[in-house]
DNA sequence: AGAATCATGTAAGGGGTTACATGATTCG
DNA sequence: CGAATCATGTAACCCCTTACATGATTCT
């Protein structure tokens, strides 16, 4: 049994800095991620069952005097272990950005984990090879249309390239020296 | 009842030169729009099927002597509406670009329809006010991670317009004035 | 003779959504 | 008292995919 998207990920994210149950993890994910990632919490007590399935997680009921009983789920070895796993590798479809980079990145940085600058350069280089790869198919096509469609593709990448080189260069650097901002502090919108 | 994907829409426009049945549509979008757009056969039988209970399109039986009978499919009146009303819009959401503008573009380029660089035009005001709004949100925001998210949406809004004034902007110049390469001709690559 | 083409589908499953059910507690 | 919070789920549906069924014909 495999973990098939990135929400798994996610949720095994959320757990890595303790055990938390479903609940606490919905909230955690709409006040840290929100609108970058969303989970429904159908969704989301469907994956934990999932992960536990598959062996990232385990859990265990905790009955409460005044409030339902509670599942806790923790990361088990495994778990830990995909998790960082996955956070090292970089995103390989340009699609996947917007999203699963960004949670790389927020995961780095909210953790306080090393590594940020590792997954920043190998990301780079990967979106390399894809430019060379998605260059050589636009010169190996005569269709006008399709030739706008390669363009389109290698402007984006080329894009998504100075972005990397710039802000998220920036932000790692900073991320990493200061301690103090390891740890993202946001107060929900309806507090402040 | 309403069209509720782009898909449908693609398929109305591979109907707009004239009607064709299941088979013939799928060849053309495989040679003439992939790996732009793809739609698989099981998927394409029956979003024919909804088109004609929406009343987008009309079927009729062919028997034939050598072959299978085939379903051949035709726009109705309003089907022709329909389509024409979806070319004219601009994209809403960014993560729509690489497909549905794309698409939209193909069809003006193929029907030779006038028309796309009045498309081209409110494509650009609108990322233009979705900038704006980015922009907004960007400011108010005070975390760290969400600052270079919004900065991430600001910066790919940035490169779209640029593309958009370059890229497309020469592409629909092209593209009205040479009426020789108003009907896109292109060869299946295992026939080249 | 076997593969590809023509032509239309069904079945099963994957990944996701919204709406709803439940039932206590605490806040305004 | 009514609404929000705490806490976990089920049911139904949506869009889409791959795999498979069928059966004749034409190409190699």
């Amino acid at each position: 049994m495999k973990i098939s998207t990135a929400t798994e990920f996610v949720i095994l994210g959320s757990l890595m800095p303790g055990s938390k149950h479903g609940y606490e993890i919905m909230q955690f994910l709409s006040s840290a991620l929100e609108p970058a990632w969303r989970v429904s919490t159908s969704q989301l007590y469907l994956l934990l069952k999932r992960l536990e399935l598959a062996g990232m997680v385990h859990s265990s009921l905790e009955s409460q005097k005044t409030r339902p009983s509670k599942r806790v789920y923790g990361l088990t070895n495994q778990g830990k272990k995909v998790f960082v796993q996955w956070l090292q590798t970089p995103v390989e479809h340009a699609r996947d950005f917007r999203t699963e980079f960004l949670t790389k990145l927020f995961f780095c940085h909210h953790l306080g984990l090393p590594g940020a600058d590792k997954l920043l350069d190998r990301q780079i280089t990967a979106i390399e090879q894809l430019k060379r790869r998605v260059h050589e198919r636009k010169k190996a096509e005569d269709d006008v249309f399709m030739a706008l469609v390669y363009g389109f593709k290698k402007h984006t990448i080329e894009s998504l390239l100075t972005w990397l080189r710039q802000d998220v260069h920036t932000f790692v650097k900073e991320g990493i020296c200061d301690g103090s901002t390891a740890v993202t502090k946001r107060a929900k919108k309806k507090h402040s």
